[in-house]
DNA sequence: TGCCGATCTTGATGCCGTCTTGACATCCGT
DNA sequence: ACGGATGTCAAGACGGCATCAAGATCGGCA
């Protein structure tokens, strides 16, 4: 579970600073909030895998913001506290967070504790249903990376199958050769629209009835390419 | 959760008595161990929810004790330990325990840990499936510790069975390198994609008709490895 | 304590699928 | 009809994968 995306919410500035530097090292991609309030909305924009929490916030406890996360989402909760006191312990755990973290701490232990929260929610995700899309006769499971068309299983490349699931990411929208080819090649490749054109090609071969009237593989001149739904 | 049935780990009599009383008084029914041996063999009789460890026990390491129920269970582990060293919290959780608590604690403490961990198992078993799987002419029974070929038993070696156990556990989708890597030999191994070519190979020696045409044991070029079922 | 067997690790080698690359055909708007 | 952008096709390069075997490691047993 590398690159999971983690919410760090700490009021203090120099902490949070230091903690995100910790956390990208580890390869994860963070988010920050300084609020309760601003918790919340990055918490449900930005789909975080997990959350770090602070409990001291200046608005309103940092119990207040996991109840509210709780009421509509599961994701783990990993509390950072200076007060060490054991109703504030249980008090916080019994209010939904899934570990208590008692500051002064150490980053391997919080980086320790973190991998076994994302391990078990990793497991849980797993297990309930499977993130399935539908275009045409074509089904994608990007979790099982796994493609069918007409119930048949289709066999496609690393390069196309991430090709495709970057145009699922922006489903309907265009995307620039620029995006898909950062997004598949990396940087650095940006400007080798050639690769686009024969792997679009391979892939329109591969789900399209007719590769050379796409229905749902849409060329846009002087642009990019669009996935176009049902 | 209360009623959940709980097993305690733990060679000193004293506390084991003593933790007994306080989990049995929360409503909890507690079986109990104090060698890692007898541990094991509780754990898959009694079927417990979750489990109690302590670090120090007379045979071998408690860590030892979590790998191996983790090659075949995924119930939530809490370590108990005397030992504070950082080293030894990070190498517990990445063993595979859930959390880790360093004596002396409170029992609230515990208590509300405990609760943390089941609510969330709760959860995750409410999605998942049982333990015996079967593809093909193979039989798997992760409980059991056993797998049969054609009825025939195959004996694998720990590493293979915890290679088999994370291909069902996540069956029909596709596991990264990186997953497997580190869902067997642990984070910091994760890059070894060497060790899983070995070893995927000598599973398919002992598991497929064809190790070199795999009905099962597919591998996705460039991402990783899949379980395919019947 | 020292030996033995099983298992895991590590290295070398050949192979196969995929990606890249270039030449050429086709399409589109002007 | 023209030029630039897009699509098609096939050949060769490249890198990942499977396989085998030898060295390192660990645990059990005497």
């Amino acid at each position: 579970m590398s690159g999971a995306r983690i919410l760090l919410v700490e009021d203090d500035a120099n902490i949070r600073r230091f903690l995100g530097v910790a956390l990208r090292d580890e390869g994860f991609e963070v988010f920050e909030a300084d609020t309760c309030k601003r918790a919340l909305i990055e918490a449900s924009t930005r789909q975080p895998d997990a959350a770090i929490v602070d409990l001291g916030l200046p608005d309103g406890d940092g119990k207040q913001f996991i109840a509210e996360l709780r009421s509509w989402s599961a994701m783990p909760v990993l509390v950072l506290s200076a007060r060490e006191r054991e109703e504030e312990k249980v008090a916080a755990l019994d209010a939904g967070a899934d570990d208590y973290l008692v500051k002064p701490f150490g980053v391997p232990e919080l980086l320790a504790r973190l991998r076994a929260l994302l391990r078990r929610s990793a497991q849980a995700d797993a297990a309930s249903g499977s993130s399935a899309v539908r275009f045409g006769d074509i089904d994608v499971d990007l979790a099982a990376h796994e493609v069918r068309r007409r119930g048949e299983v289709v066999r496609l490349t690393p390069i196309e199958f991430r090709l495709l699931a970057a145009l699922i990411r922006g489903h309907g929208r265009v995307l620039t050769h620029r995006q898909l080819l950062t997004e598949v090649w990396g940087p650095g490749h940006a400007e080798r629209t050639h690769y686009l054109r024969v792997h679009m090609a391979n892939l329109r071969h591969k789900l399209e009835d007719d590769p050379a009237q796409p229905k749902h593989l849409i060329t846009e001149l002087q642009v990019g390419y669009r996935l176009l739904g049902p």
